[in-house]
DNA sequence: TAGTTGACACGAACGGCGTTCGCTAGTAGA
DNA sequence: TCTACTAGCGAACGCCGTTCGTGTCAACTA
């Protein structure tokens, strides 16, 4: 049985004049998957999208891309080379450090959800991230803290920053700007759901759901910085072994 | 067209005897499913999986949950449910409190790569993760915080209990026994890898490589929950607006 | 006991995914 | 101009989550 397809010409009507060969690269093809991330978040992304914003199909990408984790992996380290690294100063060590940190919240955040393949990703590898990384322990390290302290910290504190990225954008949407109502409104809906709660079995969380739902700012990812650092302070003298 | 199939027969020939009609229930598939990802890991977890480990077909669980998000779900709801509550203590909150978020980690440690669920799951809605964050407030409370403090605390301290026990099991493969020496080989890898790095553009990561992938017992662990609490005392005193 | 009915179970299929295979066509060198 | 090579790409494979329509059992009714 042959089924009835729709009529074609294999040569060209004029309409689609068969696309000039592309000059296809790993650099467009990362530029082209962030894009897509960036407008419509990480559930977007896959293959046949990325081939398709090109003009293309899916598998032309294996070319130059061995598969979508190494995609993946690039974006994260594209967006991990976007970081200024600060020279360590011992008189302004924390400051620097934090700011350090902001700034890599705000680059995570500022790309949708990409946080969540960052989350994925357990140990870093890529050369932004390693960079990320040479640079947290140096400013650790100008800060006078224990070779072992550094190392367990600066796990610590780039998962924190990781997650709250995470967080940050999971309240957002998937497109692009943030949309003010739009986050509130998820909040409110997250107060009113505590604030619902039987208050016999959960007397703590019903009483602090304002607190708990507080979204002033980045007070708390501010907040979760302070308490990692004045940790830090208080670890200052710890020896191992 | 006719396309030749094998050939069948509808009754019984003895061989597989029709399944008795079985009792398919919500806890069933929660603890088939709990039982696959323990043994396999999150990756083998899909509902024809679960399906066929009881012996039926993919559809038949819609019809007891909802899509494979509500498994995941309950599944954690699952392994939340297995906790110790302490009843808070204001002479020992703060090692009440370190017990509590060891037993949250060791049960999420103990069910494969399942945090990794967790980790995705921003906000917990489900009753044992309320429990648990119910647990945690009253615990900082007893210590005398400040609300504001216990509010952005208790969702810095399980994010670090998650993230690390995600760490722990991505050490160990999905399999079920942690086999020491496969540990050791992967951190080895690890550290072979952070020495072998370019001096010149790492050098604080070559230098620290040994204590970068220190793994010595909870000891990493340990001391985030050290850094985090010791941070807490810092901030006790601390108003917000 | 025989008939009816409704809830549960399930095979088959749909659409989407990552990835691979083998043909095609454009390009660079002889 | 011819040839050899390589990058590009359509089509297909196998796996996934999910849905649809049908089948079937068990308890209730008469």
């Amino acid at each position: 049985m042959t089924t009835a397809s729709t009529p074609t010409w294999p040569g060209s009507f004029g309409a689609e004049p068969r696309r000039k060969r592309r000059a296809l690269s790993r650099e467009l093809i990362v530029e082209t998957a962030l894009k897509i991330v960036d407008t419509e978040g990480l559930d977007a992304l896959n293959m046949r999208r990325v081939a398709q914003e090109l003009g293309t199909g899916a598998a032309s990408l294996y070319a130059h891309v061995a598969n979508k984790d190494e995609l993946l992996a690039l974006l994260l380290d594209r967006v991990y080379g976007d970081l200024d690294h600060p020279a360590p100063d011992a008189e302004r060590w924390r400051e620097q450090a934090k700011d350090f940190l902001r700034q890599q919240r705000d680059n995570l955040v500022s790309h949708g959800d990409l946080a969540r393949a960052a989350m994925i990703q357990n140990i870093p590898t890529s050369p932004g991230a390693l960079d990320a990384a040479e640079t947290m322990l140096a400013l650790l390290r100008a800060g006078g803290l224990p070779e072992q302290v550094c190392a367990y910290a600066v796990d610590v504190i780039s998962l924190y920053v990781v997650a709250t990225a995470l967080e940050e954008s999971s309240r957002q949407g998937p497109g692009g700007v943030p949309d003010e109502g739009q986050v509130e409104a998820y909040i409110g809906g997250v107060r009113s759901f505590f604030a619902s709660l039987p208050p016999e079995r959960y007397p703590m969380i019903v009483a602090m759901a304002g607190a708990l739902t507080r979204n002033v700012g980045d007070e708390r990812f501010e907040f979760g910085l302070d308490l990692l650092f004045d940790g830090l302070t208080a670890q200052a003298g710890r020896t191992f072994d």
